[in-house]
DNA sequence: TCTGGGGTCCTAGGACCC
DNA sequence: TCTGGGGTCCTAGGACCC
């Protein structure tokens, strides 16, 4: 009898990614500490080992980390997601000539389906695949292989431990896989979140080993199908197949906290409508199109009275026309708006996206023509001359709400003058 | 003083229908 | 006295991920 051939999945994960982009450009920071750190210089989205070994945490406010930063001079980064954006697609490029069947997870995170490709070593291989891309990218990178995602992302954490950067179970007996499982916690595995933990913790589940021999039937009582799916993963069935085939979102969300606070409906109303023109040109240049619009206004979540007004609308004929969809934000603005309250945060969230080729046309479709030649024509003129030269009279620009963000970099791979020098003996 | 943004999926509960 | 029950659909909110 022929045997089904075993999974070999393996995860490529950038170390320490934004850390790494922004190292690219300044060799002098190889070992030092630094972070990268999200819009708004809010949070530390991104650390160096060495900001990790001096106690900064991830996610945490720059502000309460700033006594760490300074007693270890930690060298301090806005995000550059043009830049990051740009390497990424150059390691997953190089990626994909190690397996065409390749699911790009996430900007730093790739899952490759080795199964069919003939390796006598495995980990010889993906050993390979890592030299590489640190020679011709210049990001470090930690793989880890196994028969599943889940245990694959376990593997992940071993190689990103060890001094090779690599690990496989695959060529493995089961008690090496279950030793290391043993050490796993269960917080660190792929799907089981900060309320799960706590929840199997209680029940005295501890580490990845306990878990997966827990009863299949209390799992599902307790909990959802998504953590009975984990637990097969870790016992060698695969539950999340890998996506090879790019699918359309489903949702298009473009939100931002404001600099300082905003108290008036027309700094309010601004904002929205810019987040709208966003939202409406990144769905153009997907060819999708949005049936229902969302649009939220929020106060500080960390202090007491937080409030977060939405109103959704749902459009009679889905469009991705920003002079329609700036119209019913503007609207939704009007009828959400509370006087008196300090608002921190706005934004718009486009629902139920859907292809606009596959959209069935409907009687009114054909009047929309023009409209969409229009909206060609603002998007082209703005690619070429840079976003917002033409836009609409109500997203006037005064700054009110425009983001931090103090310590970019400001690296623009589009310039020659940002290419670094090498200099020879 | 200062606390990101953008996604997906699942579930519970309400409304409604037969 | 006793107040069905099951199915579907929708939505809000939660949990997770990076």
């Amino acid at each position: 009898m022929q045997q089904t051939k075993r999974r070999v999945i393996a995860l490529v994960d950038c170390n320490s990614f934004y850390v790494s982009c922004e190292r690219l450009f300044r060799p002098d920071l190889k070992r030092a500490p630094v972070v990268v750190l999200s819009n708004n210089d809010g949070c530390i989205i991104s650390r160096s080992t060495e900001a990790k070994q001096a106690g900064i945490k991830m996610g945490e406010p720059l502000f309460k980390a700033k006594y760490l930063i300074d007693k270890y001079k930690v060298k301090v980064f806005s995000s550059n997601y043009e830049l990051y954006g740009d390497l990424s697609r150059r390691v997953m490029k190089v990626l994909k000539n190690f397996s065409p069947d390749i699911e790009f997870y996430s900007i730093d995170e790739a899952f490759l389906d080795l199964t069919n490709i003939q390796i006598d070593n495995i980990e010889a291989y993906i050993k390979n695949i890592r030299e590489v891309i640190l020679r011709w990218i210049g990001i470090p990178v930690s793989i880890g292989a196994a028969s599943t995602k889940t245990l694959a992302k376990v593997a992940n954490h071993v190689a990103k431990k060890s001094q090779k950067g690599v690990e496989e179970f695959i060529s493995k007996d089961q008690s090496y896989v279950d030793e290391v499982l043993k050490t796993f916690p269960v917080r660190e595995i792929w799907g089981i979140g900060k309320q799960l933990s706590k929840f199997f913790i209680n029940n005295n589940f501890h580490n990845a080993f306990q878990l997966k021999s827990v009863d299949n039937s209390w799992v599902r009582k307790n909990s959802s199908v998504v953590v009975l799916k984990t637990i097969h993963e870790l016992n060698n069935i695969c539950c999340f197949p890998l996506n090879f085939s790019y699918t359309a979102r489903k949702n298009c969300i473009v939100s931002r906290s404001f600099g300082e606070k905003i108290i008036e409906i027309n700094d309010l109303k601004e904002a929205v409508v810019n987040h709208c023109i966003t939202a409406a040109e990144r769905i153009r240049s997907e060819g999708l199109i949005v049936k229902s619009v969302y649009v939220f206004i929020k106060t500080n979540k960390f202090k007491d009275g937080y409030t977060s007004l939405v109103k959704k609308i749902d459009l009679p004929i889905a469009t991705n026309n920003t002079l329609e969809l700036v119209n019913v934000c503007s609207k939704a603005v009007d009828s959400i708006y509370v006087k008196g309250l300090s608002y921190s945060k706005a934004g718009v969230l486009f629902g139920e996206l859907e292809v606009k080729d596959n959209y069935e046309k409907n009687l009114f479709s054909h009047l929309n023509q023009n409209l969409d030649y229009l909206m060609k024509v603002i998007d082209d003129t703005n690619v070429k001359f840079g976003r917002g030269t033409v836009s609409v009279a109500a997203a006037r620009i005064n700054n009110n709400y425009k983001m931090k963000r103090s310590h970019s970099s400001k690296i623009d791979t589009s310039f020659l003058k940002f290419v670094p020098i090498v200099k020879t003996g």
